[in-house]
DNA sequence: GATTGTTTTATACAAACGTTTGATTATTAG
DNA sequence: CTAATAATCAAACGTTTGTATAAAACAATC
């Protein structure tokens, strides 16, 4: 083994990097409130002290783990989408909702890291907090604007700004919460959430949500 | 003012009701670990023990909360459904999308209530605690199965049993929504939830959902 | 190799936590 | 009225909380 890193996963690595991952994973597992600095420095193999050292605090330790965690894979997740919707050819509904599904449900992140993220997001939401307004901003905003200008150009010109906005909200109404309630729908429908079952809901959320918007699908994906 | 009760709001009220009501708004508000007892019967106005007193501990004043005010307000917003259901006549896929979207967007509750209604059924999705054993149980899992039921009649005798299932998480997908993302919305439309852009909601939800189900509106509603 | 700045450590602290206790007051029953 | 039961109360319990401090270990520079 080289020396040069005797402890692989252990001591190696930055300490404030370790802190981070440790924190990000217990703050989505139970919630800001129920994770206890000592808890989060004892997952991370390090001196209690070192949050405050590092971080300051802990409440500034969680807006970190959105900010140099969360926000970073919002991006990876967009950007899998603008490349699907690019590799796509033409900007059509069909094509935006299909390439929004599949960069929630099977884009870039692995299984943990998708289940870390809506499991943070989801905290927040329920019950916001100032990174509410970080990931609003920063990632939210954003996202929506981009999509209300594909949307847009993928619509009959006379369609009004309302509808747009409320038929995006639904098509993430959907992505989100077949994410969000993923134990609910295992629960009621016996299936898990394998590649096979999200494969059928990437189709499922495409047609149902291609039907709502009132557009007949042109082309036959796949 | 009657001398069988000269506080009104105050002292008179068993205790075990108070401790209820400022358990169920500071959990709704804050979430469970973000709420201290002492806060619980400081708002109740009574005395630190009384909660240890009236419910054992703190957690199973938080069940309490769901058993006994939670869980009958969901069985409210069911019967408001059935009821305007029934009201419909015969049971059509725009009937139910219609009652479903009502009850729960402009059903019967206060909007105090329903405000609290959903914060504390969003913290339970977010993070699961055994509340959410008990509300799927006891109010999800029965009206999932009566929807199930009243789409299958309403729907073609060839439509696959899981493709029903997941039509109906779309729709409450989109139910759900629109209210869990109330904050987010109103910022990105710049529309409050007053009864106006409620109406808007419902009859978006109900075009939307309709479509996605792949059916005719045959009945022009209202 | 001493000096300097950075990081980690052990320990301490006051405040807040959920819960318990035993005395005290209300309420009810005989 | 008295005895018994139920409810409320102030006070304290032992833990755990987030944060602070100062000494120690480490790293880099000269």
């Amino acid at each position: 083994m080289d020396d040069r890193q005797k402890q692989n996963n252990n001591k190696n690595d930055r300490t404030k990097k370790r802190i981070l991952d440790a924190a990000e994973a217990l703050f989505a597992l139970k919630g800001y409130d129920a994770v206890s600095v000592r808890e989060i420095t004892g997952a991370a193999d390090c001196n209690l002290a070192a949050v405050n050292y590092h971080f300051g605090n802990k409440q500034n330790l969680y807006m970190e783990v959105f900010r140099s965690c969360w926000l970073p894979r919002a991006m990876r997740i967009q950007e899998c989408f603008q490349d699907l919707l690019a590799a796509n050819g033409t900007i059509t509904a069909s094509a935006i909702v299909q390439s929004l599904a599949r960069a929630f449900l099977e884009g870039p992140l692995s299984e943990e890291e998708r289940k870390r993220h809506h499991q943070l997001i989801s905290g927040e939401m329920a019950k916001p907090t100032e990174a509410y307004k970080l990931v609003a901003d920063e990632a939210f905003r954003p996202l929506f604007e981009s999509l209300l200008k594909d949307l847009r150009s993928a619509m009959p010109d006379d369609i009004e700004e309302e509808r747009l906005a409320l038929n995006i909200f639904s098509v993430f109404a959907m992505v989100l919460y077949f994410n969000f309630a993923r134990p609910m729908i295992s629960s009621f429908t016996g299936r898990s959430y394998d590649a096979d079952f999200k494969e059928r809901l990437v189709d499922h959320i495409v047609e149902f949500a291609l039907n709502g918007l009132g557009v007949k699908p042109k082309e036959a994906p796949l």
